[in-house]
DNA sequence: GTTAGCATGTAAGGAGTTACATGATTTT
DNA sequence: AAAATCATGTAACTCCTTACATGCTAAC
C-alpha cells in the first residue's frame, strides 16, 4: 500500500465534500489547512496527476462544456473527484492515528479533517500530539539547563518564548481534550463541537 | 557577492564566538536557534565544505594532535574558524535589515544573533517582522470572512488558534520594540538586554 | 480593448532528510 | 569487552519553490 503524504491526504479530504477543480484546492488549502498557506502549483497540479494515475481521483472535464457551446471543447477547468478508492484510502487514513499522526507536518491537516474522524481517533491524536510536546518541553528545558551560561539576553529571550509557544499549545490542547472526553461521556457523539473557548 | 543561506549565517554567528567542530555545531544549532532542532549532518558537512570553498570559514584539523601522541595524526575533529572574509561576510549580513530579515524562516536566526547587532538594525527588523504580522493577521481574517460557512468546528478552531498564535507573536514584538525604544532613549546602548518579561 | 483574475501545466533547482558507511573515544 | 556517544562524511531521494509558458474570461 503506497504512502499517503499530508498533501494527498489533505486533497482527499477537501474532495470529500465535493468536487473541485486544481485553481480552488488550492485557494481552499491556503485558507483553512495550517501548512499550505501558498502552495504553488508546482506542486499541486503534479500531486493532482500522481493521485489521478493511483486511481484516488478521477478528472472530469466535461464542467463547463455544455453551459456555453453545444459540442464544445473549452478546455481548462478540469474538475476532480474522488474514486472508490480514493474514499476507502481517505477512510483508511482517517482511521489510523500512528506516530506520525501528530507530528508537526501532519497534525495540523489532521485536526483539520476532524470532523470526518470518529471519536476515540480524535482523542488519541490529541493526546499523542501532547505527549508529543511535552517530550520537547523536557528536551528544551534539558538543554537550556545545560546551555544556560552560554546565553546571551536574546537568545535566552529566544529560547524563552519558544517555551512559551510551546505549552501554550499544550494547554490548547488540554481543553480540547477535555471537552472531547466530556462530549464522549454524555452522549457517544461522532461528530462533536471543539467551541467554547473563550 | 554570493548569496549567505540561513544555516550559512547562523554557522558563521556562532563561530564569531570559538572555533567548534561540525558536531557540536549542530548540537547548538539546535539548542539555541530556532529552525535547526535537528539539523542532519548530511546539511551541515556539506554546507561547512562550501562554506570552505568559497573562504568564508578555515578547518584546523591540529586539534587533538598534541594533546596525545607527538607526532600523531588522530583525524577526526576538525575545528572550523572564521577567516578575515567571513568575519566581513557577518558583518555585512548583521548590519543589513533586507525583506529577508524579518521572515519566517530567517528571523530566528537573526534574532538569535542580535547580540552582535547594531541598535538601529535590531528596531528595524523587529519592526519589519511586525509589520509581516500584521499582514499575515489581516490576510487570515479575510480568508476567515470570506469562507465563514465552509468551516466545521474543528476547522474553524485550527484557524482560530493559528490567529491566536499569531496575535501572541505580535503582543511579543511590540514588548521587545518597546524594550529596544526606551534602551536606546536613555544611553545608546549597543548590547541592550532583552529581558523584563514577567 | 486592456487589465485583472481564472485556470493549467512544465523544468530547473534549492534545501533538507534518510540511510548508509566508517571509525575513534569514553563509559559501564 | 560491550555499549554509548563522539565524530565525519556521501548518495539517493523527497518535497517544495521559482520561473517559465500558455490561454480563457470577466470587468472596467
Amino acid at each position: 500500500m503506497a504512502k499517503t503524504d499530508v498533501l494527498s491526504l489533505a486533497i482527499l479530504g477537501m474532495l470529500a465534500e465535493q468536487p473541485l477543480h486544481g485553481y480552488q484546492i488550492r485557494k481552499r488549502l491556503g485558507g483553512s489547512l495550517g501548512p499550505f498557506r501558498a502552495l504553488s502549483y508546482g506542486s499541486l497540479y503534479p500531486c493532482l496527476k500522481r493521485m489521478v494515475a493511483s486511481g484516488l481521483i478521477a478528472a472530469d472535464d466535461s464542467d463547463v462544456a455544455d453551459a456555453t457551446r453545444p459540442g464544445g471543447s473549452k478546455r481548462s477547468r478540469i474538475a476532480y473527484g474522488l474514486t472508490d478508492a480514493g474514499k476507502d484510502r481517505l477512510a483508511a487514513e482517517l482511521a489510523s492515528s500512528g506516530a506520525s499522526a501528530w507530528e508537526d507536518d501532519t497534525f495540523d491537516v489532521r485536526f483539520a479533517l476532524f470532523g470526518k474522524t470518529d471519536s476515540a481517533t480524535r482523542l488519541r491524536i490529541l493526546e499523542g500530539r501532547r505527549t508529543r510536546l511535552s517530550e520537547r518541553l523536557e528536551e528544551v528545558a534539558e538543554g537550556l539547563a545545560r546551555m544556560r551560561d552560554r546565553h546571551d539576553a536574546y537568545t535566552a529571550e529566544l529560547q524563552r518564548h519558544g517555551l512559551e509557544r510551546v505549552e501554550r499549545e499544550v494547554e490548547w490542547l488540554d481543553k480540547l481534550i477535555e471537552n472531547e472526553r466530556s462530549a464522549t461521556r454524555g452522549t457517544d457523539n461522532h461528530t462533536a463541537s471543539a467551541g467554547d473557548n473563550n
